[in-house]
DNA sequence: GCACATTGCGCAATAA
DNA sequence: GTTATTGCGCAATGTG
């Protein structure tokens, strides 16, 4: 669009009526660009907050899951020791543990060894 | 500071040399401008960009924690089973499995019971 | 046809 | 001295 740098004279009621009205409306705008200025960077400020908090539960998260791999980790060693020193020979339950246990089966369903 | 409007006279070598040098500077500035906040709205970008990414890794994390809390749970459970059925009465490789399982323990040291 | 909201743009102040 | 950033007003445009 052509920006009209203001017509001095008064073509009639368009966009230019000299002062009264004209000086109202341009207030009024004034007005509504800063509440939306304003509006603005409360946004931005959130979305950087947003950020932080993510990235705070995401340490968590990761220290989380670093305790619990190591966990596991214990308590597979041990299981397996076990095992392989008992009698029936690494059947232990009926399950073969070192099958079970030897990957992280992260997909793996474990309910169909669950007890009642 | 006071907004001066433009000053139409030429005082004299100040802020407003009427067109040549002036009109320069205000064409560099606007440029500069231009620049400017061609660069803040990537940065907007960006942030929004990074709350997506974490908010993902977020999800990837929270799943990995369940996953290995239930096979963690599994795990124990087995293994408690065992312990009790066993003839020693709760104890396995001279550790107190009871107490050893029974909470989830992410501050402990499982180090003290690692094998070589 | 309004009225407010959002946006691109230029100006001037001022930070770097 | 220069560019970069920022507050501000204007006008066009979007939205309802």
């Amino acid at each position: 669009m052509p920006r009209q740098g203001r017509t001095p004279k008064k073509d009639g009621p368009e966009s230019g009526e000299d002062s009264d009205e004209y000086r109202k409306r341009r207030d009024r705008n004034n007005l509504a660009v800063k509440r939306s200025r304003v509006k603005s960077k409360q946004k931005t400020q959130e979305t950087l907050s947003r950020v932080n908090e993510l990235k705070n539960e995401n340490t968590i998260l990761e220290e989380k899951v670093k305790t619990l791999t190591k966990e596991l980790g214990f308590l597979k060693e041990l299981f397996l020791a076990h095992a392989s020193n008992s009698a029936d020979k690494s059947k232990f339950e009926g399950v073969d543990l070192q099958k079970l246990l030897q990957d992280n089966s992260s997909e793996e369903d474990f309910s169909l060894y669950k007890r009642e």
